[in-house]
DNA sequence: TGGTTTTGGTTTAAAGTTTACCTTGACTAG
DNA sequence: CTAGTCAAGGTAAACTTTAAACCAAAACCA
């Protein structure tokens, strides 16, 4: 019963390795009949080529990598789903690699990945100042097809699938204004990072655009660690000039926030209103529930796995630089 | 610039291509100064061995598969995290499909996985009533390691990993009941499932053990579909002997559980008591404050993971029918 | 000194596919 | 009847690494 080879295939038919292999192949070298013969005793077998020989043989194979940041996250979780929908109905295989948000730990990833063992990858940034110098170094060693989605690197010329960051936070934050907020804030990652920036920016161009002077206090940094990130917010919550209005420009700020309200005993929304960009899908049973700008995640993940196979398979030169931006969605709940 | 191998490694360095292979794998056929050398010119050219090469020739890799119902669950989400912690340090690459509760495609990736290209799985089993001789067929074909988790196949011989989901259920359901419950009912799934039936089993003999009569209209199966499930609590919720108690077997019907309360404006915990298993991160910001029962998902996967290297680097074969049981964590909050 | 071991390699084969190139036979056009 | 074309399939090299078999020289032993 050990797995059959294309050698005693072959012997089995009677025909050489090389015909059966094109018959495989579907090549039009090969007559129907003989197609058949050799599918029907494939089937029979339950024959599958081995991918090792095939991938040495052919000098590139059917896997893809995935790298992300987290994967305990609804947005990443999501994506990888969207990413996984496509790969398996193009008969991929799809490698998943964790950085935790350390530089060093992509470095280390990307690095492994020059041996060969796969035909493209599929990132999302770790947050960090150090430059994506790293990416731009495996291209040059490996030009393998590369696809960012979400966190990109800004400055290189890769693919990229993100959402309109700017236009949506821009607009969320006009909601924020028309529901009464004078002094709302932006919760920001201390890490600079794409995605955020581009937030940063449309929440600050809100505010001037609708009449609200901003300052620089308005931007809290929060840092990745959770405890931190609480004693700022809290922090800021405290002074007697506390703001009215929270954009968390990341989902773990938002819980912090409803953490920290909890404890102050401020009331969400009637002493601040809180929106922020999210993934969760208990949103709608938070305590007041949650208004969210969420992220297009399974799509962004599809369609940065099409993407990059489109590249693979070589369907589509122009691909290199495309960039694909979806449209985030506002869902306004109790919390404003 | 492109990524070179053995072979160019060989000529620069003046050796056979075997000796190179030697030096790099440390023989101590090879001498100390050569070997040296052999590694300093690798790891100049940043030299990685062709894995699908090394594979085809050691008819093994470094790679394992992990099969898991769906990746857009905190308890999966957790179990890749804790999976991937323990491939990454041990240089393993992990590959990832999602069988989305459905048979046929878990079928149809051990299928797949059939062509040699991973050295051992993880699974969590998708629910289902067709049993599993999908399982055992696929390894009396492939004789690769199998480490199973959470949802195991109770009747076959595999190692497993998985919680302690009978005492803790049990214990769980005695608190419900000494918070005062009289008439608690438990959400099962439809589909046949390894832990689901443990739990179930858990509750029931609390009931017993407790002195409450155990009926069978106190388990109310909700469908895998959000809005079928969601009928179906509504209306044992709205039956005029409404329960005053609920256990969720899994954390989807929690949230649809806090959906339907909702729009029966019955209140949580005065009305219903509400407790079940889930590693939501937000539960203690659900409103109320949710109970739950959780699995020590990142644990469960890094043992799984720790498990089947083992079984595949054979250093222990005595793992063939380990059962490795984790505690579950009780914590309690507002909706009980 | 003759023989055996040990050291430090080399040579060669093999792993399972794919593909560039070749052969054969049948048919067609002129 | 012969050159040319085509369909269908075969031959052998190649992809890169590893393991087994082999070997020469040095070292050891009695």
């Amino acid at each position: 019963m050990k797995s059959i080879n294309m050698i005693e295939l072959a012997k089995e038919l009677g025909l050489s390795v090389s015909t059966v292999s094109k018959a495989l192949g579907d090549s039009h070298e090969i007559s129907a009949s003989t197609k058949k013969r050799v599918m029907e005793l494939a089937n029979k077998y339950n024959y599958r080529p081995n991918p090792f020989a095939s991938n040495l043989r052919k000098k590139k194979g059917k896997q893809i990598a995935v790298v992300i940041p987290e994967i305990v996250n609804n947005f990443f979780a999501l994506a990888v789903d969207g990413i996984e929908s496509v790969t398996m109905s193009k008969d991929y295989d799809t490698f998943i690699y964790l950085t935790h948000e350390n530089l060093e730990r992509e470095k280390k990833v990307l690095g492994h990945l020059t041996n060969g063992l796969i035909s493209g990858l599929i990132i999302s940034v770790c947050s960090g100042r150090e430059g994506y110098s790293h990416f731009q170094e495996f291209y040059e060693n490996t030009k393998l097809p590369m696809v960012f989605f979400d966190r990109v690197p800004d400055l290189l010329q890769f693919p990229k699938v993100i959402s309109n960051n700017y236009e949506s936070t821009f607009d969320a934050t006009a909601r924020l204004i028309k529901a009464g907020c004078k002094r709302p804030v932006f919760l920001a990652t201390v890490e600079p990072l794409y995605t955020s920036t581009e937030r940063r920016r449309g929440f600050q161009d809100a505010l001037i655009e609708n009449g609200i002077t901003f300052t620089q206090d308005m931007i809290i940094e929060c840092s990745d660690d959770m405890d931190a990130s609480y004693a700022s917010i809290k922090k800021v919550f405290s002074q007697k000039k506390r703001p009215d209005g929270v954009f968390a420009s990341i989902e773990k700020f938002i819980l912090t926030t409803y953490k920290v309200c909890k404890d102050l005993k401020m009331n969400i929304p009637k002493d601040v209103k809180v929106l922020g960009m999210s993934n969760l899908r208990t949103a709608e049973l938070l305590n007041p529930s949650l208004s969210t700008l969420s992220q297009p995640a399974f799509d962004m993940g599809k369609e940065a796995a099409t993407l990059l196979i489109k590249m693979i398979e070589k369907k589509s030169y122009a691909a290199a630089n495309d960039i694909i931006i979806l449209p985030n969605e506002l869902t306004l709940r109790d919390s404003i």
